[in-house]
DNA sequence: GTCTATAAAGGGATAGAC
DNA sequence: GTCTATCCCTTTATAGAC
């Protein structure tokens, strides 16, 4: 068997898969026309069925590429080693800059989770949100059983703070920016800095 | 001027209205045809167009009208008095609630803030934001003056920490409730209990 | 104000040549 | 594998009677 071979039989296909990529994170689904597609692939319209049949499958096999490879960034971004406390402030910053730099992946499969109550959005969605928690609770179980944590938190409630913060961020960046008093919409590193530094120490001053 | 009168003039067009909110609530601007808004409404097709000149004028009229009162009731819901910690506890349970309680006007603004690099969504969508950041800033700048609060943190960051924790319960409740170690996801009270809990006391012990 | 009927355009999907 | 041409349906929007 020809690696050559291969690769041309399946350059058709990737073409599609990268133009319906790049649209389907721009807009909605029925906000983007198979036409469109082709345009974008550089290829005929009738020619996309030739590879899948129909744009439900399309649709599908995007967010299928989309979910593992932003799995795959997420998961590459969070792996830290050292202290507790450094894997942690690691963990929120690299994170949300893993979020930042492939903003369309992101839009992709959060749209999918936001819009559809159909089940397979669940299915890629959630393997993505099980590694984060698992990573991130983990840590924080670590940083418990140390000592170096009060005992008395629920490490997925912590979990989901943070990585709710991160999402947040990522989501209403542009609102953000044109608020006056916040000042760190263009400092993701700051703002996760910041947001550790409360966590760990809390609001309350110490001698309470 | 007769009040009825003014009334039944009025009818047509807030029954076309509500059922434009509840399908522009439910799918995107391009999966809701005017039809399916007819027929919602119990009217003909045409005449939508004797209310509105097309339908992205209709669905800016209805994103206007939802977004003024998600703002109406999000205000409602956490204006508070009493001590500084009651009012912020307050907050973050009300807010949360707030937002479950209106499913469909939170999808509706949301979706045009995560769609839309369009203007027109800034304008609804800040003036919520707006209300909420300075509410809760607010709160947290008196809790700074009178002691009660470190001073070496800001305000706004733990706003949007907040409300950022509130927005991704509410958005990922369904992914949430699916991963075991999570046990408040039917319990958004409990959800906020403990994020002000571990805002204000800090993750690491007091003795540190 | 409300309707039926229809226009004009674009959507997904297919047929069949090459 | 890729194309052009086409089918059929739905879409937005309009025309015009009542």
């Amino acid at each position: 068997m020809d690696n050559t071979l291969a690769m041309i039989e399946g350059e058709g296909r990737q073409r599609i898969l990268a133009a319906a990529e790049k649209l389907f994170s721009a807009k909605a689904f029925d906000a983007v026309s198979m036409n469109a597609i082709a345009c974008e692939a550089g290829i005929s319209k009738a020619n996309i069925y030739h590879y899948f049949p129909n744009k439900d499958t399309l649709y599908l096999a995007v967010l299928r590429v989309a979910s593992h490879n932003l799995r795959a960034v997420l998961n590459e971004a969070v792996s830290a080693h050292g202290s507790v406390l450094d894997v942690l402030r690691h963990f929120a910053r690299n994170h949300l800059q893993a979020l930042l730099n492939r903003p369309q992946l992101v839009r992709l499969v959060w749209r999918e989770i936001l819009e559809r109550g159909a089940p397979r959005a669940q299915e890629f969605a959630e393997q993505g949100f099980a590694d984060m928690f698992s990573a991130l609770v983990d840590v924080l179980k670590l940083g418990q059983s140390r000592g170096e944590f009060r005992q008395d938190f629920d490490p997925a409630l912590v979990a989901t703070l943070l990585l709710g913060a991160n999402v947040f961020f990522f989501q209403s960046r542009d609102i953000l920016r044109h608020y006056p008093p916040i000042t760190f919409a263009d400092d993701p590193a700051g703002y996760d800095a910041g947001i550790v530094e409360i966590l760990l120490r809390g609001l309350v001053p110490a001698s309470s």
